[in-house]
DNA sequence: CCCTAATGTATCCGCAGTGATTATATCCAC
DNA sequence: GTGGATATAATCACTGCGGATACATTAGGG
């Protein structure tokens, strides 16, 4: 199965498959570290959050998880979420085209030259 | 006015921005250039293209262009834009834009930490 | 306790962007 | 002069976005 045949992922895609990259996250959860990762600059409607979420679970890129937080910290209603391995190379694909476009910006002068590039 | 406001910009308008970045096309040619850079990663339908132009002019990120290739070079049909100052300063902003989400990927170990970085 | 705000999931619906299709015309090579 | 590539443009169905709404639960303050 070819990550590629995702690209380009929509915005509101990669942040929420940025967001599980590191952890299982419940949706609401999804929202606020956006939120805060992006100090506001990016903003994921919940509208879109549980469309979106719908939708990669379809395409198998997000799944469901049994994880819980310590059940005393833990809040019943959450439904929590991880990166499938699909989803964890449909994100990585993303990125290195995110990687190309801005070494594409910099080809054209839109942005300086790296100071020191190994 | 703050280019901000128009960001994120849409992969389109961000192709046909980075595109004009170094000197004026015609609506044709910056989908030869967009398949060309990209090697065929990217792809912008017509029917994106001409749209996209339009509203581009509206909101002045784009401007219709005299410029002209030498006549005997060149065809009657074409239609020349460059970028306005405003659509440069768009273009940069949504370049940084990328860094950020590049980086971000970096954070999370989706992408390997450059070998070296100034 | 109760009231309110925040948390949390979920659906609905209008809107905007996409891109295939279609139409039309011109340019160029053979 | 015919055919295919070039070129612009409008139409149209589809998808994704996100605000509004609904509803339930949880947390905190008076």
């Amino acid at each position: 199965m070819d990550p590629k045949r995702f690209l380009p992922l929509t915005p509101a895609v990669f942040q929420i498959l940025l967001t599980l990259a590191d952890g299982e996250r419940h949706g609401y959860g999804i929202v606020r570290e956006v939120e805060q990762r992006s100090e506001g600059r990016a903003h994921l409607g919940l509208g879109t959050l549980y469309s979106t979420i719908k939708r990669l679970l379809a395409e198998g890129l997000v799944e469901q998880s049994q994880w819980r937080l310590d059940p005393a910290l833990d809040d019943e209603r959450r439904r929590y979420y991880r990166l499938s391995e699909l989803g964890r190379r449909a994100a990585v694909a993303e990125a290195e085209r995110l990687v190309e476009l801005v070494a594409d910006a910099r080809a054209k002068k839109l942005l300086a030259a790296p100071e020191v590039q190994g």
